[in-house]
DNA sequence: AAACCATTTAATAATCATTATAAATTAATT
DNA sequence: AATTAATTTATAATGATTATTAAATGGTTT
């Protein structure tokens, strides 16, 4: 079990809440979800977990590298599975729709911006705010949390 | 009197409030402030104006598009004038300094990457955190409350 | 200038996302 | 199975922001 190794690596011990977790991200590599995002999920699945509890273990699993923590400018923090990449977003304000980029040409020009200035990037984060103009978009009925028009 | 007409325009009246708001954004054009950057400011100047009509009158002044609202990732909100640029930020994380700037091949290629997936931009936000290297920078010291390590 | 009235402020409570606390539970170890 | 430190749960607290409502004020009219 892969799932185990990955939290004790981490010092975390095998608990039901972090395995269900780890699980969920697992299972949707890609997806993007709010802390609550995950608690209503487990709680359809019928797993009443505390969502005090679920913002405790995600923020550790950031803290382990397992996760990433992004901020759509909505209020609420979303998190996501690291697969190691690094990557921006693109965020669709009518559906909710994320989609991932890597553009080297941006990355580069953000390096050299900071750089002609002397200053050293810790960190960056870039959002696009988009229609996707799909009407028919399935998201668009079953709208996620993280979603909010600007 | 200036400030008068950018209020009537967009149908405010001309209170104490609103006044020293705008003259505020308007002696310290460039500067980025929290709502509790903003109510402090007045406390020490002798006014003692509510932290809510400060939150108030800055949401007013962005709809009325007399201000721009940016979200660097610390939880709190800032504003600056609006001058009408768009641009970006760099934000450094010691000392809180911010530094802006517009690079046209990143905003190009934004639009480039939105358009390849058939998304129409709505807007984007990009902030690069940075450590400024500065150890005697002046900011260090008086810490403005829009800073917050990674 | 006094009266009028819609707008705005001040004081305060409420809300929302998130974190902290403390008592009860549980996973790993012996 | 007993031990113990880590963890969860339940709940309270926090910080940023928004909502509420009665009192004050700005612009207008008499
Ligand atoms: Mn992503
Ligand atoms: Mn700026
Ligand atoms: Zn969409
Ligand atoms: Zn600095």
């Amino acid at each position: 079990m892969n799932m185990n190794k990955n939290l004790k690596k981490a010092g975390l011990k095998a608990t039901l809440p972090r395995l269900r977790v780890m699980e969920l991200f697992l299972n949707e590599a890609g997806t993007h979800f709010t802390a609550e995002d995950v608690y209503k999920r487990f709680l359809t699945e019928g797993d009443e977990i505390g969502l005090a509890t679920i913002y405790r273990v995600l923020t550790q699993f950031e803290h382990a590298g397992l996760l990433q923590r992004h901020h759509f400018e909505t209020g609420k923090a979303v998190f996501e599975l690291n697969e190691g990449n690094h990557h921006d977003h693109l965020v669709c304000i009518e559906c909710g729709k994320v989609e991932e980029f890597l553009d080297e040409g941006i990355e580069k020009r953000q390096k050299e911006i900071a750089a002609e200035r002397g200053f050293a990037v810790q960190d960056h984060a870039l959002y696009i705010y988009v229609d996707c103009l799909r009407e028919n978009c399935p998201n668009r009925a079953a709208k996620l949390s993280h979603t909010k028009p600007l």
